[in-house]
DNA sequence: GATGAATGAGTTTTCATTCAT
DNA sequence: TATGAATGAAAACTCATTCAT
């Protein structure tokens, strides 16, 4: 990616989510980043697109490291660990991303809706998969609905764009740690929270 | 409230939770409800207020169903089974109020914004002292912190908003149940975790 | 007129004269006597109208009052001397009216501003008749045009609206002097200079 | 200032004059002037900025006249006789400009407001001033009073806008000439008044 | 590649006026 | 007579996008 047009990301996301992408105007961006129309619509064919350009740089980070990490790991158990630690350390690298993401996706027109759209649902099936596998060989409770499971964790780690500020008192470790602990603790079945809670697992969580 | 205002609230959050704030003119929603740009502006002194409308009837309601099940209930442990149970039937109620009010806040201005984030806090601080008081005296986990703990709480279930479905396949109990199970063994003392799983709160649960 | 009536001319005459027609909303007017739409309507066909009774309340009366003066008066100088008398005094009763009357006859329409004009051209034309036979018959200076001189007056005379306020320094009384003074200095052939410096005419100014 | 732009100040100026401010859209204007409501907009931040431009434009050419004059005589009768002369020429030149600047100031909001009011009063600080010092060394009658003698200049000068028009009857010329000679034998002392008569000033004025 | 003046469709908002009660 | 909710035409203004330079 050219100079230019990196500096036009990253000033869009600082100002997007700042503002909304309503809240920002072409003119507001090229200002930021000291271009010129002429410069933005050069390197991205509409204000639409640059909005595309940064939900897939976002999902598309996220989907693969879900993948790499179901590939890497063979318990459920850990596979949910370890994309959970992965994906709150997210929230600190793509802050502003985020935010973006999960407050203007709406306004994402046609082909670039479809193809967000995708990727988001790859990555929601790669945690459906994770807990459905896991409920199958009796580790998670079964008791409980996988599907509202699943949207569970999915919530509250994505809530975490709401509030968390790099400046704030948690680490976004603490933040890792402590989602990982009630969730496990909320959704592993007996048998599993005994073995968990004498694993390494839990003796990395710093809270 | 008039009926045409009335009308006017009911076409505008439907149309806002579908294609957002900006993506609805004033003329959409007056087509949509049938009456007249003047007929708006009778009732609403902007498109802004008309948004300030939908948030504080949202966020007032919430509010005020969390201050009287602090009244009438005790036990932290209660009054936090009691608001979660409230507060995610509300998104049965207010469902498109919701999506309208976590999609579209950022654009509140001025007054309006303050208005709504105070209510915003008064009803995060309410949640937090349960959490605070119910790990003071035992029932909560004292070693994971207060504040993730809380936002936890919160973005699960918050989170509703973004996939629950009045025609999906589970009611709105269902989903109040688990999260109040995935929750409660998350975060309850062992010794009320036990206490809870054999009391009248966990039987009422229904998967 | 009826009590509302008078009340509703009443609001607008100080709402126009501190605003200005465009700045002002029937709303504004009706708000402002404790009326309604309907009772606003009820006696005025539209706001233009009630534009154009302001308008032709304070030029019906300036133009009886010269017609008065022209009647009662033989010499050219006498009539002008109580011409610029009376009018000047218009300025203390009138002040609202004549502020509307300089600055917002342009948005008099159709028949309401041809009427408006026809006795605004009657009193000028009475200024004018009293110059041309003054000049006629010796009283005032030959070598200087007629026209010029009549709305020299005129401007003097008309511009207090601008300045002119009842709580100010100087009296009604003293502006009429003045004006007099300068003008009959300005104007007088000077014969009857000398004749108007010894008369009773100049014993009365106060300055 | 660019073609365009100066090319929408002499639509607007034109029409302004004719119809006023708020008889004009700004449709008005772009079509009169042949662009576009964005080209308009790209000049100009509103419609009340473009009538704050007409009436600087105005009011500081005129400031800079008086203070070029004063600064270049320094008799206050010379001083006087340059002004007026200098000040009525401005009424051919700037015709359209005085009309808006007359008729509409009453619309000028906020900041515009206060820096037009600011020149206006400079402007009539100056008359004052050659006047007072008029007064005070004799050349002008000290028994009328200086405010309503200042006013009556302006006001006479003034009301030009109302009635001149460039192919009237008489020059711009010797309206000045007229102006002149009334308020110079109105206001000049007797003994200045006969060396005014004899003088070189007297002599080039043209009725 | 880069510029920024110009475009015009689309948006919010205003407000004089009407009319059922 | 009086009310005020409702109307809708018309206004000011916005802003993504284009294009000649």
């Amino acid at each position: 990616m050219s100079d230019l047009k990196e500096k036009i990301v990253q000033s869009s996301l600082r100002l997007f989510s700042e503002k909304g992408f309503h809240g920002v105007t072409v003119n507001a961006i090229v200002e930021h980043c000291g271009t010129s129309k002429g410069g933005f619509y050069h390197h991205f064919k509409s204000k639409d697109e640059l909005l595309y350009v940064i939900h897939d740089t976002f999902i598309s980070y996220v989907l693969n490291e879900a993948y790499d990490i179901k590939k890497q790991h063979d318990e459920p158990m850990e596979q949910l660990y370890e994309i959970l630690k992965s994906h709150v350390k997210v929230f600190d690298l793509f802050n502003e991303h985020i935010v973006v993401f999960y407050q203007e996706s709406k306004y994402l027109k046609g082909e670039y809706e479809q193809l967000i759209e995708e990727k988001r649902d790859d990555f929601k099936n790669i945690i459906m998969d994770v807990i459905r596998e896991g409920q199958k060989i009796g580790q998670f409770r079964k008791e409980i609905p996988m599907t509202i499971t699943g949207m569970s964790i999915l919530g509250m780690v994505n809530w975490t764009y709401q509030w968390y500020k790099k400046e704030g008192p948690k680490t976004i470790d603490q933040i890792a740690s402590t989602y990982i602990d009630i969730i496990f603790r909320g959704i592993l079945s007996d048998k599993y929270l005994s073995i968990y809670e004498s694993s390494r697992l839990y003796k990395q969580l710093k809270f």
